[in-house]
DNA sequence: CGCACTGTTGAACA
DNA sequence: TTGTTCAACAGTGC
């Protein structure tokens, strides 16, 4: 489901509902989803406040008043839901934060990718792969364009996988990277070291702008996603190419194709991303 | 039945 | 050593 801004979007909605509430036990119904010792991690909860949640890139941060931090990825489908006490638990719920106020917590993960841990705060900067090696976040003072710029030109990738790679920069998904290809006019298989300077500067300015814009909007809704309200983003009626193979192209009237690039379904409008 | 799908990772490979 | 590619993870829906 969620690329930055429906995590963003997540992380909003559980700040409103879930900051301040203290855990009073742990119940894991499908402990694969725990990456951290089970038995730990269930011990170390109990009694712990969350006091805020913070993100970084695609990653939650519930941070807990015992020092330590619930760092949380809902991959592809993971999403929480906030229940009265002693609620059924929905076919996927993988986790079960019961609360002191007589709420449930629910992780819930329908094609359970989706993972968890239990670090000491602090520590998920040098413990958690993802978070350790993970680029700038998508904003005007982190991703500069001398860094996008330099990244760009040391590999000779291609342009897709490479802003798909969260090590190179934060946030980027398959849904807004053909968004933002296809607002910067670039070919999807464009080689990174091919990319202009000018080009560079307004792919940059399209990658911050878009990813706001989009979390002003709750993200975009593709198959599950819904915040912890249940409710769903808006965005996708914002999209200029995903989702819309065979449309035509909203710049030049030209139906959009869809191919593969690095395994990944990938639409682009044939006329105004030329590959160099 | 076959394929596609919002993401990440570790192994294989150059 | 470093960078890149690709299968695998698991379930649902078309």
């Amino acid at each position: 489901m969620p690329e930055l801004p429906e995590v963003e979007t997540v992380r909003r909605g559980l700040t409103a509902l879930v900051a301040g509430a203290q855990i009073n036990k742990v119940q894991v119904p499908y402990p694969k989803a725990i990456v951290s010792d089970l038995a730990e991690f269930k011990e170390d909860l109990i009694g712990a406040t969350i006091e805020k949640i913070d993100r970084r890139g695609k990653f939650l941060l519930f941070r807990l008043s015992s020092d330590q931090t619930l760092v949380s990825h809902l991959r592809m489908e993971g999403q929480y839901s906030v229940e009265p006490a002693g609620a059924t638990p929905h076919k996927h719920t993988e986790v079960i934060f019961n609360l002191a106020d007589d709420r449930d917590l629910m992780y819930n993960d329908t094609r359970r990718f989706g993972r968890m841990q239990l670090v000491k705060t602090g520590q998920e900067n040098q413990v958690v792969p993802g978070i350790a090696k993970m680029g700038p976040e998508p904003t005007e003072s982190d991703l500069t364009e001398e860094y996008l710029a330099k990244i760009l030109a040391k590999g000779h990738r291609m342009i897709k996988p490479f802003l798909l790679d969260q090590a190179n920069l934060a946030g980027l998904g398959n849904i807004y990277t053909d968004e933002v290809l296809w607002q910067s006019k670039i070919h999807p298989e464009t080689l990174t070291n091919q990319v202009s300077a000018t080009e560079v500067a307004n792919l940059r300015e399209n990658i911050i702008t878009e990813l706001a814009r989009a979390t002003e909007h709750h993200g975009t809704t593709v198959h599950s996603f819904s915040n912890v309200f249940g409710e769903v983003g808006e965005f996708q009626n914002e999209l200029d190419v995903y989702g819309r193979v065979g449309e035509p192209c909203r710049r030049c009237g030209e139906p959009l194709v869809k191919i593969k690039v690095a395994q990944r379904g990938t639409t682009y409008c044939p006329k105004c991303q030329i590959k160099k």
